[in-house]
DNA sequence: CAGCATCCCGGCCGATACTG
DNA sequence: CAGTATCGGCCGGGATGCTG
């Protein structure tokens, strides 16, 4: 990308290849996505991403709050409130994701027909 | 998302769910993004790429193409000669990553210092 | 409710060898 | 050069059970 910057995420040492692989891995995207629009608790959470386990969802967060994208925040009452929340950084990086996944879900019958055409023409 | 659209991320049964994954896998993004300035030969590819194995490359570069992202064109000469290039829509995901990566490059410092903070008051 | 610990299976992915 | 074929390790991730 910027050649002058010092993170070349083409690099396999870089350390912007973990974070990039934490926000596009598997539940990761759809993690930061479904903070966008607001405060979520877990199992609020876990509903909103459909097919997430509770394993998944919980490695997913801590991974992300790691990076300084999710704000979690404990309430000390009985039963407990855990919210969670997308920091700045994460709502800039949530706003990329969502330009990433509306133009997919824009663009899927262009997507379905490409591999319908695939598929007739190799796979059969 | 847009709860206009007939395709929803969200849920598990989308097909966009699919494409997602291969646009952001471990390996999808580099590529897709690799691809953004030039057309490209495998191994060509395979360099930029730092760290993809020769069959992670051809799985992804196959799912790319299935998708109807990544078009591939093969010279009949000798010795072969494949030329990887991103379709019009292929280009629209590249701007979109491209942004994503940036983003994340760009704030890196930041990120790193998160990590730190994180580590040192928790694991350690 | 929020979550960690454990078990365990499938498949991701790297390494190697081979083909046109 | 541009791949495919095969083997095998290891870990992603689902299921279950338990704690505060």
């Amino acid at each position: 990308m910027d050649p002058d910057l010092p993170f070349d995420v083409f690099a396999r040492s870089c350390p912007s290849r973990g974070t990039l692989e934490h926000v596009t891995g598997r539940w990761g995207a759809l993690t930061v996505v479904a903070l966008y629009e607001c405060t979520l608790r877990f199992n609020e959470l876990r509903r909103r991403v459909d097919g997430v386990s509770e394993k998944m969802l919980s490695q997913t967060l801590h991974a992300l709050e790691r990076d300084g994208l999710v704000h979690r925040e404990a309430q000390p009452t009985n039963p407990p409130r855990v919210d969670y929340a997308l920091t700045p950084l994460g709502q800039d990086v949530a706003d990329r994701l969502m330009g990433l996944i509306g133009l997919l879900e824009e663009r899927m019958p262009e997507i379905l027909a490409a591999q319908e055409k695939y598929d007739a023409e190799r796979g059969a």
